[in-house]
DNA sequence: CCTACCGATCGGTAGG
DNA sequence: CCTACCGATCGGTAGG
């Protein structure tokens, strides 16, 4: 309203400059959906209330429908910027490694990553969305459901060129089930600190889904490096 | 009080006879525990109110109050009798083996009995222990982590011996943590009725977890038979 | 964004 | 077990 002044009011169509006061609206609406996720993990969806996320994102208790037209739409756009994030740094960790890298480099990449992601270490949003997605109406799951379609179809590939290897004896569609639900189950008993790091996770891992078939040179000892 | 008439009304100490009375308040208290686990499944704990459940057991809304302190009692209550349950299942799948089974043929019966209580056929308690251990508070899961930790426990002995012969890499403890974490999981994506039977997601895990390794003759095709 | 508020629901209880 | 009820909380909205 105030930008439009010079041109009268002619809404110019098309995409609109990015005012101040618009990114002061995202910015905002990006702090509650951070807190809420916050929130979320530590006291659950039903556990939290809409004066929660409002307090701890400095409104009142109202303001949170002034950017969200329900609590349940907080809920799905913390899981969409979860699923953003995921497929971003999946993307990023599978190009870090070599062109020529094998698909048993590839698998450690992969699950080092979702691990991650999974435990959460400096965003809620996946511990979340593992706890509540069946919060979520049918309609909302729908709307996350092809970036996580992406995020998942991503490690077929390598589960198939495992599996023609050799090293992967299960059919890698139910595999790949599997596999997601042993690391997502993580959140539930994993706690930093321990005697176990991330590398060493990750490892464990490895052994348990396709061994240590082949080469032999190395890789255990790469165990517990760099985290 | 129909049946004590005759002797009178003395109060017989000691362990008093099972009366009618009391048969009756403990079938009335399982099936609101019943009714309360089918409800959680399908709704969550939070999603549940206890007038949904008292109208479940054909009782006004006060009474479940009655029977149990507090809401989450029946929680409690309902994850306490799954765990016994699924204890008494695993007993009775291990004892059904021949005295020299093999670790892998333990293994698989481990995990298709766990299979079959994780996805609830004919029980709703294990799934709602499986979506709602959060929701307790510390103390109430420190009262059913001893049964817990008893379930566990039966599968040590046998990852240990799967670890030694070389069928399983990775360490037992950790790999008890993931297996668990997959069939656990299988809660959230596995539909009966689909393509896949408990047998053949028995196989599956089997293939994944420890390989085809040593023995070939046979256990491939029982993958879809029994069920 | 805030203020003030509504309608509904909910866990739990007293008293019988 | 039922009846009747309380106090609290909650998601959401109107109106500015």
């Amino acid at each position: 309203m105030v930008q439009t002044t010079l041109h009268a009011t002619a809404p110019r169509r098309g995409r609109p400059r990015k005012s101040a006061e618009e990114r002061d609206e995202s910015r905002r609406r990006a702090d509650l959906v951070r807190a809420a996720a916050r929130l979320f993990r530590k006291q659950g969806f039903d556990g939290t209330s809409t004066r929660d996320i409002a307090t701890a994102a400095d409104m009142q208790s109202g303001s949170p429908f002034y950017y969200f037209d329900s609590k349940s739409a907080i809920l799905a756009a913390v899981m969409q910027s979860g699923m953003a994030d995921a497929t971003a740094r999946q993307a990023k960790a599978l190009q870090a490694l070599d062109d020529d890298a094998s698909p048993r480099e590839q698998l450690r990449a992969l699950i080092r990553q979702h691990l991650q992601v999974c435990l959460g270490k400096g965003s809620d949003f996946i511990p979340v969305m593992l706890y509540e997605w069946h919060t979520l109406s049918p309609a909302q799951r729908g709307a996350i459901a092809s970036q996580k379609d992406a995020y998942e179809a991503a490690w077929m590939p390598v589960l198939h060129g495992l599996h023609q290897a050799g090293s992967l004896r299960a059919d890698p569609q139910v595999a790949r089930l599997f596999v997601f639900g042993a690391l997502n189950w993580t959140v539930q008993w994993f706690r930093p600190g321990g005697p176990l790091t991330l590398d060493g996770l990750t490892e464990q891992a490895m052994q348990l889904f396709v061994g240590e078939a082949s080469d032999r040179k190395g890789p255990r000892a790469r165990a517990t490096s760099k985290t």
